[in-house]
DNA sequence: TTGTATGCGTTATCAG
DNA sequence: CTGATAACGCATACAA
């Protein structure tokens, strides 16, 4: 393939001039730039790119972390993400990593090596100091809120948005609630029930640990965590699960068994998907898109260097009343 | 940050010493082997795999084309993608192209620049002719059913698919025969389309327009899709919809007016999604996951120069017999 | 407005 | 086993 030297030579100009035409640099006669692009044009010349990220320090690219990519929550925040890097000219690669602080490293090691401009770690099992020994080769920002850190972060405070749903709840005279939960050691997950255990016990309530359960991530969880709260023999009056997929397994499990929602049992998810909006299950919109949106706009003022220092961006979550409760 | 020069200096050896230390290489003394190491640990030196690129003509990325991400279809063939490239320590670089030619022409540029080493397309608005034009410069491969072409494919028959739903619902007594498609011009839809319309011809029923229904693409365009036909004078009995989630959301808002399902409409889906196995959706199944992991390793096989020629592979599809029909 | 010369950081080549 | 040197393809400081 061509390169810049060949079309120097045939068109008949340094290779500086052929530069500045690739890079619609002012100070090119009219004559020489025709000259240059139809020589372009005739070779059929396109830029290796690798050398330009070589020279230039900077490759426009974007890296994601996240566990697996076909999951609604992370799958908007990606949209978010991706929407915007389009409008900005700039390429995201996808780091699915199963969770796996060894794939999450790999990623920050490109940023090490000069692969990508910056990273954004939707959701990590790194613990956030590891991610911030790597703050010095480029900026990183994460979907979670881990405090003042080093790195930025864009996020939704869980701890007041879970307490907001359960405030709902008793206000609606439930004092009997359980909980569902994702992952059990996730950093948004701990804030969670933490939010949970902290109201109980301002409320003076005891805590059931057979209301609270683990692991809820699929439908299928849902309507099998519906079977377990039905066998015990005190029952919460209502549920605070985290994920409308799941909300909305247990709710249409509870539709075959003919309970009644939210009658016999009142349910608030968390995410606002689709389906939940179908289901009539009021739930807490946490932004998801405008929280991948968000991450890339600020993630992009720091590469370009706008911003120097870490920022932290909160989003507002926001209870939408539906019928499930 | 230091490179691999002062690497050499400071640890005494040539810079192909450290080059070979770096690449694992044989032929190099412990000792100097040793020594190397140590200077890299002691000045935290990294590779700038930017040159390494540049020099080796690879880069280990993977670019993947398609339109939104926040669908489950693109989200479980991307899962599938994600996950062989990770197992081949490859890169993907997410595109989403809201069905722009020019965002996807863009994508294929990269290919000529030498900025990715292959191109995944799951869906495109470009026509095959286009790609093809970009075959030259690395290998392509498609996930959809464009015939002997250029570039290599990944696919299920979406003609002989539909075909095979069309004969369940005619095999269980269905005459009048709906059909709800998301895109209309999209290069499965246009296949699916055909399917429908030659069996209505091969039955000799009528073809009634006003039974097929366009741009059908959310939970919300099913619960309104279902209002359209409800006002109509003749209505189908029986409906395919490319696409569980809106069959679901169809079937939902059936339950909400007291329809009976399959009763009163019989519904077949397409896609085998999580919320179609939780409403009883009798569906196609498309093996979205695998279609995306087999895209990955065909293409693997095709950068690493173990395949020359296009590989067209074509995967099974199946209907899954539930309860709405 | 144009061109020359230099450097980016690595791997490949080839001679020892 | 080791090393000197030539690529890779481009951008840019500097000189003209």
């Amino acid at each position: 393939m061509a390169n810049i030297k060949e079309i120097a030579r045939i068109a008949g100009v340094s290779v500086t001039t052929v530069s500045r035409v690739l890079n619609n640099h002012p100070y090119v006669s009219p004559d020489k730039r025709a000259a240059v692009l139809q020589t372009i044009e005739q070779l059929n010349y396109s830029r290796n790119m690798n050398a330009v990220h070589l020279i230039t320090g900077r490759t426009r690219v974007v890296a994601v972390v996240l566990p697996f990519i076909n999951l609604f929550y992370f799958s908007l925040i990606m949209e978010g993400l991706a929407h915007e890097a389009l409008l900005a000219q700039y390429r995201l690669v996808l780091c699915q990593t199963n969770y796996e602080p060894e794939e999450e490293l790999h990623v920050l090691e490109m940023l090490r090596n000069k692969e990508i401009d910056g990273v954004v770690i939707v959701s990590s099992a790194l613990k956030p100091e590891v991610i911030e020994e790597f703050t010095g080769y480029g900026p990183i920002l994460t979907c979670q809120d881990n405090g003042p850190r080093q790195f930025s972060s864009v996020y939704v405070e869980h701890y007041a948005a879970f307490r907001e749903g359960l405030d709902y709840l008793a206000a609606k005279g439930h004092t009997a609630i359980g909980y569902c939960e994702g992952r059990q050691q996730g950093s948004s997950s701990l804030i969670r029930q933490t939010a949970y255990r902290d109201f109980l016990q301002v409320q003076g309530w005891p805590v059931h640990e057979e209301w609270i359960s683990f692991g809820c991530r699929t439908e299928e969880d849902g309507a099998a965590e519906l079977h377990r709260l039905l066998a015990l023999n005190s029952r919460p009056s209502a549920l605070l699960i985290a994920g409308d997929h799941v909300a909305a397994g247990l709710m249409l499990e509870a539709r075959k068994l003919r309970l009644r929602i939210p009658e016999d049992l009142a349910v608030i998810g968390f995410d606002n998907q689709p389906i939940g909006r179908l289901l009539g299950l009021t739930t807490i919109d946490n932004q998801l898109y405008e929280m991948g949106a968000t991450a890339f706009r600020l993630l992009l003022r720091q590469i370009q260097g706008e911003e120097t220092e870490p920022v932290h961006h909160k989003l507002e979550y926001r209870l939408i009343e539906r019928s499930s409760v």
